[in-house]
DNA sequence: ACATAAAATTTACGTCGTCAATTTTAAGAT
DNA sequence: ATCTTAAAATTGACGACGTAAATTTTATGT
């Protein structure tokens, strides 16, 4: 007698396509380039329309940091599955882990600059990888102390790295790749020397 | 014949005022959140007449993040001349340096996490005393390598700690003081185990 | 084709940064 | 003391923003 609702799939496509244009106007505006007039002149809809499928601009936001945490997580998850030895794998970890973040540099921002208590568990599937890593390295002998900390510390350095060095705070002329192998050996260091 | 035009210390004070008061509601309300109408109300004036003494709204951040850098640099310089040997030294830094953070989150977060191509000299003021430090610790001996690589990583190492408890990406439950010790401690392993 | 409810668009509001036009203010000249 | 004048400050307006409310379009069962 009436129109018929969307289906739950035309919703979640048109959620995912709205997700997608978002993830790349913003890899080329930034954070605060992007406008809803834009993202719907974008989508060629009008600037209310995504109003019905997203509550506001700051959720819409939120689903871009999930695709994007989402994204991490899987380069993680394959860095690591190409290699077997702890040491290996950790350095692969580490080295996609720049690699993301200077592929995708505003998606990394979004992604640490902004409060985590509001995403859920996608945000973890990464640091999970991690985790696991360092509990291998510490269980084979190649790196020593409580692994939950070890890890914890391994992360923040290879973060303050990456955010430095995207913010231009980091005045060495050196790479960042060069200067992660560089905090790595480091962190191994008495297994080397 | 006609009106005088403002001395240089009268814009000078009344920069400095704006930027106090910039400062604070900065502090209270987060990035985003301080508006140039509310600052000049706050100031006691038009929303217009800030323009006379700064260019724009971006122009009077960089002001505020000038400032806070200068503060920052002070309590490095502080916490240094309190300390005599390099080790004791280099931890009086890093405790300085989160302590000030968790103190003023808004005023780090500009500073860090914006780009720093367009800061001056008072940036570095509190990176010289690190290094300074650093290269001390190398030349006694308590710490081995480049100095200026190991002072890089520290520095972004302690900024990721800190960067991370801010935006709530830190799950340990420890606190962030904790977590530097523990930092420090492994830097400075091959000295003590 | 018609009725109807969902979907989409258009219109409108309050707020933002800031430009342009205006008014106020303080000092030298009369 | 008053008038002149240029600097300083304020007021008013504009376009753009996020989004609430009102309106129009669209797809279905009868």
């Amino acid at each position: 007698m009436a129109r018929t609702a969307l289906s739950q799939a035309e919703v979640e496509d048109f959620r995912e396509t709205l997700c997608e244009t978002a993830t790349r106007l913003f890899a080329e505006e930034g954070y605060e380039g992007v406008t809803l007039r834009a993202l719907a002149a974008n989508l060629g809809c009008s600037p209310m329309t995504p109003y019905r499928y997203f509550e506001n601009k700051a959720e819409i936001f939120e689903a871009v940091r999930t695709s994007a945490f989402s994204r991490f997580a899987d380069a993680q998850e394959q860095a690591a599955a190409g290699m077997t030895e702890p040491g290996e794998r950790l350095r692969a970890l580490c080295l996609a882990y720049v690699r993301f973040a200077t592929n995708e540099p505003h998606a990394y921002r979004i992604m640490f600059e902004l409060d985590q208590s509001q995403i859920g568990e996608e945000a973890y599937r990464g640091w999970n990888v991690m985790l696991g890593t360092v509990q291998e390295a510490v269980a084979s002998g190649i790196i020593e102390g409580d692994p939950e900390i070890v890890a914890h510390l391994l992360w923040s350095s290879v973060h303050g790295l990456v955010a430095l060095h995207l913010s231009g705070h980091l005045t060495l002329g050196r790479s960042l790749e060069e200067l992660m192998d560089a905090l790595l050996e480091r962190e191994l260091y008495h297994l080397n020397g």
